[in-house]
DNA sequence: TCTTGAACCTCTAGTCGCTAGAGAGATTAC
DNA sequence: GTAATCTCTCTAGCGACTAGAGGTTCAAGA
């Protein structure tokens, strides 16, 4: 049985963000010492390891939440996995392409200005002014 | 002069979202009608559109604060300036960059399950199991 | 001038995913 | 037995809004 403090120490999630966990119910120790310190099994440790695994490559706890629920309830439920999966996919792309947008639109605001001393600075203009961007953002 | 709804229309900026930056500081009224109603000027209209704009390129309210204070304080601090968007700059590289080791990550877990009926789903081992991953996330 | 309806006011609380801290009690190693 | 470390619950804070309650003011038409 492992303390709350160990599961932390081999998942690296903190120990708060486990109790925090367990207030939405995406995990529960298997038990409680008699001094009321949380234990947990293998089973916890395999549930946070996916918890952590999952944010880590951004999945939000709503959707780790969904995927817990379908692998409970009903094995082997590929649809829904994938699309959950898919959807995470399609909303990383839509992120990388926003920010490459936000990029370019940096680079070229951040080329506008000289830096001449005491004049007002370029960039402060382009911020202010939508109208001269190149793209929509 | 401007009301805060008109204020809004013209810049896309909801109404609530005003009144937030003025609790923020970012942005006051000109003045008031004997009905304490919000009435802004050009100038106001100015300071809105660039926090907006700010905004949609991904700059924190923190930076825009701070160019704010920059380009009252001391006009034409470009230093401060450039630094400030080459930070952003730098910040949007690095997002771009985890985003696409999640992408290439995510799309081989995809893979990963050809979707058998009734077997477990390889995905969400995939997700359980953080030493099967390639790269660092 | 009066009335209606839209816009406006302040205030509080909720969102997401944690994180920090207070103050008290439990466990473990020596 | 004692000291050090862990753990407990609870509350509040972060950023950047958003939603709603309950009440007031404005502008336009009759």
């Amino acid at each position: 049985m492992f303390s709350i403090g160990e599961m932390s120490r081999r998942t690296g999630v903190k120990v708060p963000t486990i109790r925090y966990y367990e207030g939405l119910g995406l995990i529960a120790p298997e038990g409680r010492t008699a001094g009321n310190q949380r234990r947990y099994g293998r089973a916890g440790l395999g549930r946070l390891s996916f918890i952590a695994h999952a944010r880590e490559l951004g999945l939000s706890l709503a959707a780790v939440r969904e995927l817990i629920a379908l692998e409970d309830r009903k094995p082997g439920a590929h649809d829904e996995i994938h699309r959950i999966a898919a959807d995470h996919l399609a909303g990383i792309r839509g992120r990388i392409a926003r920010l490459r947008r936000l990029e370019a639109e940096l680079e070229r605001i951040g080329r506008a200005c000289e830096a001449r001393a005491g004049a007002p600075c370029r960039i402060l203009h382009a911020l202010a002014d939508h109208g001269a961007c190149d793209g929509a953002h």
